[in-house]
DNA sequence: TATAATTATGTAAGTGATTACATAAAACAC
DNA sequence: GTGTTTTATGTAATCACTTACATAATTATA
């Protein structure tokens, strides 16, 4: 039973990785049954250094293998101790040790290229034997993951997932509540239930929708977890205010269906412009709005009550036109 | 610059070493970036665990994984510590330490699944993007693999490239020395030169070719490096001895290019079958007989003087026929 | 020409695996 | 039943990296 062969793309990188070992293995097992003292994970060093005609940097060699340079060092200490290569201090640029072939090192290179030949030989006969051209699946994967990394890839995905999975509902007035408890909630930790706050999120039928504005929940199964207004601030302008979201669903893209649904209803409603008041410290709302096209601008009103510039350190606006 | 892509199947291991990292890095990013306290290297444990219905031991894990048991030692460990799986003794047998989910664990995995399923949709597109069905790829060089390991392949490369790189020389008096120094070499670091061996190594021209043997010497590159002799016993038996290989280059495959020509040479001669006498110490020298159809016999003949019982704890024999 | 920023290297600590060895329990052989 | 072998787990040491930080030398900049 191999438990990792079932999974099939889901531990890929786990049976990549056994392959991986394997080869490695083989190598090594190679060198150590000729009794030769070489470990196949100097290759690349040692073979960087053999093949350019100039002593070589640790940082240089480090930018052609994209390893870390602890790395390079490390493996250049151990040839310099097998005396195979040799380092010096760059005569220019004090900083730099450069690193260059022993005579033994040529003597040894000397000696295993044509293993080195014969590990190449057996490698492209084991792809080329199970019909793979392994070079250029490998070059055609990296350039795919050049395009795109797989983490992004991956966060792409579970991102839309989650804003297909919430549930916008209209205003209706038995979630009335949750309109007050989800914005309490953040009030009371960053700031504090000001009168203006209660007076909105107790009535947002008079002085929210009655004005011309909207009221929306975002609910995830069974649960409202979410919810934001739209308040009416003229003809061509309509403000997002009062959007909240269950701190525990946070990261789950409920504040951004919820300003996608709000824009929308804003648009409907004939606003040409849209603006709304947040803070620096709510971080991850301020990169929100920005990703959504809201631009950091002057404040427009101060109609809010001045306690807004304490609160509101930064005000932004969305053009719809 | 990348100088690993250059090497092609030589580095191979290393680019697929990259990318498999590059695989790795990208599902730890997607956890980090959701919040979640997961890491991509316990998936394969945890969700073992998860998918069996009944709680798994270590080394039922180790063995369908095929990890060592102190990685999922390791592994299931942390995962006790962040309460997502719990262990307890096995009743039956109580070396046995049973794994199996908790209650958050499960919670957990709900949650997780999705996540997963976003995680295999992303690479399997990342690779028929490319258009390469890796998991087939990646059975068929298993598969491969699993018929000869690389290291095994690479072995009979260059075994069969040091062969052809061995030349045999007929004997000629010009060589003489040779046929004494080599065989001395190795008679005084093992044994010590008697006046048998002596008489022989001094005169070989007299005590083997005269009595319808022969001698030959194996050449590598300018260096006369090994010799050997066959010895006439009677009309249809010969026997090889006073083989020797220059220490320097012992395992380069000389000691096996003499024997196959000095089995050819018997054969010519009319012999029905071959003996030899060596000793236990000499692993390698009986490993290599034996692979050429050798098998030890009891002693045919103690002519070559008493102190072969000392030095001979082994006699071989070869049909010829 | 100070000062800041960058570059090159080195060191320390951590990680995720391995091999080698130790110990305890169970199974087997006589 | 007693001694041996096998099995299951645990622990220690090691390995080949990594990241994070430190230091020194050089280059850029105000």
């Amino acid at each position: 039973m191999d438990f990792v062969k079932e999974l099939g793309y889901l531990a890929i990188a786990s049976r990549m990785k056994r392959l991986t070992d394997r080869f490695m293995r083989g190598g090594s097992m190679a060198y150590k049954s000729l009794n030769i003292d070489f470990e196949p994970r100097w290759f690349t060093v040692f073979y960087l250094i053999f093949s350019q005609d100039r002593p070589l940097s640790i940082s240089e060699i480090a930018g052609s293998l994209k390893i870390s340079h602890p790395a390079v060092i490390q493996t250049t200490q151990m040839l310099v101790k097998k005396e195979l290569i040799r380092s010096f201090q760059d005569t220019q640029d004090r900083r730099i040790r450069r690193l260059a072939m022993t005579p033994k090192g040529k003597e040894l290179v000397r000696f295993l290229l044509p293993i080195w030949n014969d590990f190449e030989t057996a490698t492209s006969e084991i792809f080329e034997g199970a019909g793979v051209d392994m070079l250029d699946i490998l070059q055609r994967i990296e350039t795919r993951l050049d395009e795109e990394e797989i983490g992004s890839r991956i966060i792409t995905r579970i991102k839309q997932r989650m804003y297909d999975a919430v549930e916008i509902l209209d205003y209706s007035p038995k979630h009335k509540e949750h309109f007050r408890r989800l914005n309490y909630d953040w009030l009371e930790k960053y700031f504090e239930v000001e009168e203006l706050d209660k007076k909105i999120l107790m009535n947002p039928e008079e002085e929210i929708i009655r004005k011309g504005g909207d009221v929306i929940f975002a609910r995830l199964g069974k649960d409202i977890v979410g919810t934001t207004a739209i308040l009416k601030t003229d003809d061509e302008t309509f403000e997002i205010a009062k959007m909240a979201v269950d701190e525990k669903v946070q990261g789950r893209q409920i504040g951004r269906r919820l300003s996608d649904e709000a824009i929308a209803r804003a648009r409907q409603r004939g606003a040409k412009k849209l603006i709304l008041k947040t803070d620096h410290r709510l971080r991850a709302a301020v990169n929100l709005y920005r990703s959504l096209g809201f631009k950091v601008s002057k404040p427009e009103t101060a109609a809010s009550g001045k306690h807004m510039r304490e609160r509101c350190g930064i005000q932004m606006k969305l053009n719809l036109c």
